[in-house]
DNA sequence: CAGTGGAGGCTTTTT
DNA sequence: GCCTCCACTG
């Protein structure tokens, strides 16, 4: 530990560092060390000042800048790394609640329900508040609740803002949805935040523990932050002011999850003696890759005046490639990487493919496939949330929190135990009728079989003998759950349903699914060590707030898909950018208002300053959009990158590039150059070769030529607007 | 009661 | 194209 904490610093690096009295903001522009800030910012804290880790809390957005930065302190302060606490807000807020959730009315062992769990909850309170779902989508009310929760509203407030019939008629289903959580001894995602705010709120000696016990209080990537976030940390920070917030607003892309850029103006509002450091100084990309990143950027019209210096030498031009398909884009893709790595010495670790939306990951991923291309896809499916994985983890919820209904309901008949959806039904609604908790219910129909008085309950007699196998299933295990660790549990839960048999009866991944559930028990294996009940809530907590499984090591030499959202904070020595195409970047739903607009240009920011040296940007002239598919326009910000930066890769034969025309073509002129062709007209493309026209459909630039090209290239079908295609004479 | 198949709806980003 | 819901069948 001889390290000097300032040194390789610059002066802003330093002055940031060193700023520890009182609240500060930092500006950090990309690539400009502001992970190197806050680590050596907390290790001078507690080397230099002597401050105990004990009392610093630093904030991030994900669980993997958590770990990151716990691994990067680790090396700066050893072993006293351990007593620091960092995590995601939501991480910090559901261990509070733990403690002391009693106030705001959870019991200890409460769920915590995600999206899936949230949905099924939305849908029963819409059902009980008669709206129709055909009418009222659920993931609008859904998403309509969720902003309402991210500023501090709650039904009641919904309902009197008064702005929709919309939102009136969320703010009902809002109204029972909360009642439902509530009997289920369960908080959504947003309640962690705000049931954290009511907390410190109504019991102001909790908070004072919290606000005494933190001296120092760090909040990175705050430009993503929303009004509850920020308003915890100002509560947090109530007493010693020690807080300082780290962002770039620049880089906010999660507005539409409620992320409020106002904050940062809000803290200098809150804090007017806060100071306020920028760095500006990237050193990461080159000057190339800087002044395509500016360029774009520069578009946004509401926004601070920002300018970013390179320390890196100019490095080489950007490449701008149009493929064909979609297919073909990503068969460049790969096949760029493949010369890159044969020719250049660049790992395949090293490249990262990004794009926009999760959908457009299959034609990449089909393409590695086929090229044998190792790669490691970012997102996707998430490990917790596959149906088998889901299963297990609401047995133990269940065993956890017998309130859960949600969770009951899931596994009642799973294994098929000849309890299905009738009386499933049936029971629910006689315990609202009774007004009792659906788990009473099952109780008392167990009651009921072993004395001989007429069933007060609905269900059949067969149906009956069934709950209470149930019944006796989950109290044995919930009697066991005692004195097994959550390993011993799973297995035992696992035998005693017979999980693996059912698995196995029904479809024809059921090894793979089986291994899912396997990985989920060596996942708990890592609370062994945990008292077995604190060992099992830890559990359900980390696969709830936990994204993915931090599985994929870093050592295999693979290629990184990920979207531009995920690829935030990253850096790549090599990134493409794919489907930069008007529709997709930005996106259709972001195009006609100008907030939403700026928002996806920021994202495009993001994605160009995640790379180092080489940066491609690729579009293809037709893609696939949910079956069919259409042709494209080339994305607005590509005409934002000075020209004198791009290389084009290949123009494949056009006559214009898109790049540098200001303006797409006219209507006009793209019809005066859409050439007509017959069938039987002989044909030549500068890719496929010489073919033959097997038809011709539609008008003007939307009209479509399929050729059979005798090259090898088979019977393609192409927009004649933007092939290129000529007329072969004879 | 459970599994199958067809019809219809939907589709951004994620703690 | 994928998923969900529903009705029908075994």
């Amino acid at each position: 530990m001889t390290t000097h904490l300032l040194e390789g610093l610059n002066e802003a690096q330093r002055e940031a560092v060193e700023a520890i009295q009182g609240p500060l903001l930092i500006i950090a522009g990309p690539g400009s060390g502001k992970t190197r800030v806050i680590t050596h910012r907390i290790a001078y804290l507690v080397r230099t000042v002597g401050v105990s880790p004990h009392r610093i809390l630093a904030v991030t957005f994900t669980n993997k800048a958590a770990k990151e930065m716990k691994d990067r302190l680790q090396r700066l302060v050893g072993t006293q790394a351990n007593d620091l606490t960092v995590g995601t807000f939501h991480a910090f807020c559901a261990s509070v609640l733990r403690r002391h959730g009693q106030h705001v009315g959870l019991e200890s062992g409460f769920s915590i329900f995600d999206d899936e769990d949230q949905m099924e909850l939305i849908k029963a309170a819409m059902e009980e508040a008669e709206v129709d779902h055909k009418q009222f989508p659920r993931r609008s009310i859904q998403g309509v609740i969720s902003r309402a929760k991210s500023v501090l509203l709650d039904a009641q407030g919904l309902a009197m803002q008064q702005r929709s019939y919309f939102e009136e008629v969320s703010a009902r289903v809002y109204a029972r949805y909360e009642e439902l959580l509530a009997q289920n001894n369960a908080v959504d995602f947003d309640d962690l935040l705000l049931k954290t705010v009511f907390l410190f709120r109504n019991t102001p000696e909790v908070l004072r523990r919290y606000q005494e016990r933190y001296v120092h209080l760090l909040v990175d990537e705050f430009q993503d932050t929303n009004v509850v976030q920020y308003t915890l940390a100002k509560l947090l920070a109530d007493n010693y002011r020690n807080i300082c917030v780290v962002g770039d607003p620049d880089q906010s892309i999660y507005s539409w999850r409620s992320a409020d850029i106002r904050n940062i103006l809000n803290f200098q509002k809150d804090y007017t003696d806060a100071k306020t450091v920028t760095l500006d100084v990237n050193y990461r990309s080159t000057g190339t890759i800087l002044d395509a990143a500016k360029g774009v950027i520069a578009a946004n019209r509401h926004r601070l005046a920002k300018d970013i210096r390179t320390s890196r030498e100019e490095g080489s031009p950007l490449i701008v490639h149009e493929a064909f398909t979609e297919a073909e884009e990503a068969q460049y893709v790969i096949q760029q990487i493949d010369r890159l790595v044969r020719d250049d010495g660049i790992k395949r670790s090293d490249c990262a493919v990004m794009y926009r939306v999760n959908a457009q990951s299959r034609a990449l991923e089909e393409a590695c496939l086929r090229h044998g291309m190792p790669y490691r896809l970012i997102g996707g499916v998430r490990f917790y949330q596959r149906r088998e994985v889901k299963d297990v983890i609401a047995y133990l919820r269940l065993i956890s929190n017998p309130e859960d209904q949600v969770s009951l309901t899931r596994i009642i008949n799973k294994p098929p135990r000849g309890i299905g959806q009738r009386s499933v039904d049936q029971l629910v609604h006689w315990a609202r009728s009774q007004n009792i908790p659906l788990h009473s219910a099952l109780e008392l129909v167990c009651e009921d079989r072993t004395e001989d008085k007429p069933a007060s309950h609905p269900l059949a007699p067969r149906a009956a003998q069934a709950v209470f196998g149930f019944v006796t299933l989950m109290r044995n295990l919930r009697e066991e759950s005692g004195r097994l660790d959550a390993v011993d549990l799973i297995d035992a839960l696992l035998d005693r349903t017979g999980y693996q048999a059912y698995l196995r009866s029904s479809p024809d991944d059921w090894e793979e699914r089986w291994e899912n559930v396997l990985e989920l028990r060596s996942a708990a294996g890592e609370f062994r060590d945990l008292g077995h009940s604190e060992g099992l809530t830890t559990l359900l907590e980390q696969v709830a707030l936990v994204a993915d499984v931090d599985s994929y090591d870093e050592a295999t030499d693979a290629i990184t898909l990920i979207t531009l959202h995920q690829a935030k904070g990253l850096e790549f020595p090599v990134v493409f950018i794919t489907g930069m195409e008007e529709g997709l970047l930005p996106h259709i739903r972001s195009m006609d208002s100008p907030e939403e607009l700026e928002e996806e240009r920021r994202l495009c920011y993001v994605g160009i300053t995640r790379c180092m040296d080489r940066l491609f940007l690729t579009r293809a002239f037709r893609r696939g959009i949910r079956g069919s598919s259409g042709p494209t326009i080339p994305s607005r910000f590509l005409q934002e990158v000075p020209p004198h930066l791009i290389k084009s890769a290949k123009p494949i034969g056009q006559k214009r590039t898109v790049w540098s025309t200001s303006k797409a073509p006219t209507l006009e002129q793209e019809e005066k150059t859409v050439p007509v062709f017959k069938t039987g007209d002989k044909v030549s493309h500068a890719t496929f070769g010489e073919g033959l026209v097997v038809s011709y459909a539609g008008r003007g630039q939307d009209s479509e030529v399929t050729v059979a090209f005798s090259g090898g290239a088979g019977v393609k079908r192409l927009m004649v607007s933007y092939a290129p295609l000529e007329k072969v004479e004879g």
